[in-house]
DNA sequence: TAGATTGTTAATCGATTAACAATC
DNA sequence: TAGATTGTTAATCGATTAACAATC
């Protein structure tokens, strides 16, 4: 077993699709790999494979590989997704409904506790059992949250570029510890919050090179 | 001028930034812009951005820096932006009917011409003057544009999981030139067609490693 | 045991940063 | 012209790949 100091951003990045590859085996009733065929089937090399999993600790057997399931559970724990996460979704359109319903249905690790728009026709509106609140009420929701010992881990931030900066000020101030950003600007937090940015729209002009250089 | 060989994927992924930043900086009356300042306001370094630029032309000036306005034309130009593409969107749930919104509301450059599904509550229902069509009809209707000389380039995939590979074949059947997958899984398409697989759930999972670390 | 495959060190490759001559 | 800032070459850094001894 290791401890190894800082993991890079890299390898961070792949072992969501580890885990994504791994379920799917562990689901077709696989159950040992070796880097070699894991890496055949994920585009990667077989050296990498067994680096990146090093980075974590002694995973394999030499002469026998991996054993999908403990790789699999192993590479949940790294990320996270063993305990469960308190979410909020601010911005109750149709991606925040989105997102929604897809933590409702298939993140097992993230337990949406609340939306809020500011728009008064969503407010009040009912999405797989809850109840999207006021966004005036957001900072207040997060410090009863916290006095209740049921803090909200992250906040996913689904509105308009335009008020996505004041969102992210309240959820820092309310303390969540990640913030999923939806929005196509990129936001100032402090170090200590995780930020993910997403820039749905990067990506798509992105394609658009690639589609030109056809 | 430049006609550099093989441009890589690292820089590709920057440009939609410095494209953003850079409209942004326009929207504010900013008329010039040198690579240590730009590079500040993004968090690189000003030599990183000078490379970046380098790779497809010389857009700057000594002892000027560069014209917001012509640079960000230029990397509009480079992402393939100042033409239309013609897009369509299968799947129009939630999340289909949220980048359908989206596209028509700020992607100028990108132009919704049809949208699909499988579920008859869909079908039939409008978006921005789109009507959802029955997804049978999907492999008919990419057929009918290119006969009709507008060609469909791109398809954006927004169904589960379990049919987004098949959507991906009639995509690819019908000649589409890029694919913009929002399915947790990842697709095989022929070399010839671009694709970009976006993996939210991917992101998230990032995110839960970083909030976990703290 | 022999064969297979890991964990890990060393070599390579590519991307980022530094430095500076060219030039506006 | 002098000062500023680019374009570009060289140096550094980090990530990927190769190789192989350790070991199941």
């Amino acid at each position: 077993m290791k401890g190894k100091a800082r993991i890079s951003r890299a390898v961070i990045k792949r072992l969501p699709r580890y885990c994504r590859f791994l379920a799917d085996l562990k689901r077709k009733g696989v159950y040992r790999i070796s880097s070699q065929q894991l890496s055949e089937l994920m585009g990667y090399t077989a050296s990498q494979v067994r680096q990146d999993f090093n980075n974590f600790g002694d995973f394999g057997q030499q002469g026998y590989g991996y054993n999908v399931e403990e790789l699999h559970d192993e590479l949940e724990t790294i990320l996270g997704l063993k305990r469960t996460r308190r979410v909020v979704i601010v911005g109750a359109g149709n991606l925040g409904r989105a997102i929604a319903n897809y933590i409702f249905l298939y993140e097992r690790a993230f337990d949406l506790v609340a939306m809020f728009d500011n728009n008064e026709k969503l407010i009040g509106s009912e999405i797989n059992g809850i109840y999207v609140q006021n966004v005036d009420e957001l900072a207040d929701f997060l410090k009863r949250r916290r006095s209740a010992r049921a803090a909200v881990d992250i906040g996913a931030i689904m509105v308009s570029k335009r008020n996505a900066q004041e969102i992210a000020d309240i959820l820092v101030a309310g303390r969540v510890k990640g913030i999923w950003n939806f929005a196509a600007t990129d936001l100032n937090v402090p170090e200590k919050v995780a930020l993910r940015d997403v820039h749905l729209s990067d990506t798509l002009h992105e394609l658009a090179y690639y589609v030109t250089k056809r």
